[in-house]
DNA sequence: AAAATAAACGAACGATCGTGCTACCTTCCT
DNA sequence: AGGAAGGTAGCACGATCGTTCGTTTATTTT
């Protein structure tokens, strides 16, 4: 196998590091990820792992990158595939909430738990952080201005989807710290009756 | 004044030590507080802070409690003052969006931050933050059903504290994160729309 | 084959962490 | 008055943190 060498190897442990830190961060916080517990972990050298991003918030900036592009295949790129509109905008919720109770990342919503960590402090990190879930934020407006105009629902568009992306984010709070499944049904149940309401 | 003594003296350092964890916690979380610090910032000594709570996990939940004696005064409480039903559910929706607008902590609302940290960890802070949470979730519950019940609003009681528990942590979600006023604008709004939708 | 390049390691650094132990000093109790 | 008790400080411990440096190993290039 050609190319199988010094760069493709660099890449591979970097991919392998960052779907650690991914699962570590969601669950202990980007603070709470540390060089040598990863290297530990993994069975490298924490001077190895260092090289590979150069500082600390380099390897945050890497694994909250890592997170977004995992989120993405997840939720974004599943409800782009269908049709936009008031079907685009449940399905994104679905697909959401999933994503959050399935435990692709092992603390629930990797976005909710750095963001909720790093909202009160300055810094690359805190930037990197608010601007994923801004970019998140943006397309659930967007698909929601879409269905209000393509007349499939009636509302302002921008507090529907503030409200879709709250009822969200509350069940996965409330269910990873809980337990149980009660707060995806509330969820589900307060996000149909959302669309049904504004539906015609 | 008598009873100026040890016990006075002891006590009164323990809220000095406690008032300033309330405040770092909502900024840097409960593993973010450390002995060395707020020795240093108070100027005592790292064993003196130590010696009040015995152990960090301790001071993390001495520090819980504090703040969720500051929470109550400035939510709960006023809430009760309030006349049951549509009236009650009302102030604390608009109190609990004021504690978290004004900064009564730093970082924004404690318990958000504090739960989003600890909510996929086990152990007695995890069990402390979950129960001080569902405590509030239920007195919302409550004030919902007891609307419900006056015949103030239509509505499954348990769907509509999770809504409104819902707009309000997301508010300060993105209050917190991103800056502005504007979440608490949209949040009022969805607030407003969903309680005069369900009242008559 | 030799030189250059890059991944990964091992050891050590200064700093900070939580935690003990000891001593001092003030207050309380008898 | 004197001993007990509690608040506070000083010092040291082992562990872990992020980081730096020099070296080894394996690949790529010349």
């Amino acid at each position: 196998m050609p190319g199988d060498g010094r760069v493709a190897r660099g890449d591979a442990t970097r991919r392998l590091v960052l779907r650690r830190a991914v699962d570590v961060a969601s669950v202990d916080g980007l603070e709470g990820l540390s060089l040598g517990r990863l290297a530990t972990e993994l069975e490298l050298s924490k001077s190895g792992v260092f090289a590979l991003f150069g500082s600390k918030e380099e390897l945050q900036l890497a694994t909250i990158d890592a997170a977004l592009r995992i989120f993405r295949s997840h939720v974004v790129t599943p409800a782009r595939a269908v049709a936009p509109g008031l079907p685009r905008l449940r399905a994104v919720c679905e697909k959401w909430l999933a994503y959050s109770e399935q435990r692709v990342f092992p603390g629930g919503c990797f976005f909710f738990n750095v963001g909720a960590e790093f909202d009160a402090r300055p810094g690359r990190v805190h930037d990197a952080v608010a601007a994923a879930g801004g970019s998140f934020a943006a397309f659930l407006r967007e698909t929601a201005a879409e269905a209000v105009a393509l007349g499939h629902v009636e509302a302002d568009a921008e507090v529907l989807a503030f409200e879709l992306h709250a009822l969200g984010r509350a069940a996965n709070a409330d269910a990873v710290l809980g337990g149980g499944t009660r707060p995806y049904e509330l969820a589900r149940r307060a996000i149909r009756a959302r669309l049904e309401a504004a539906g015609r």
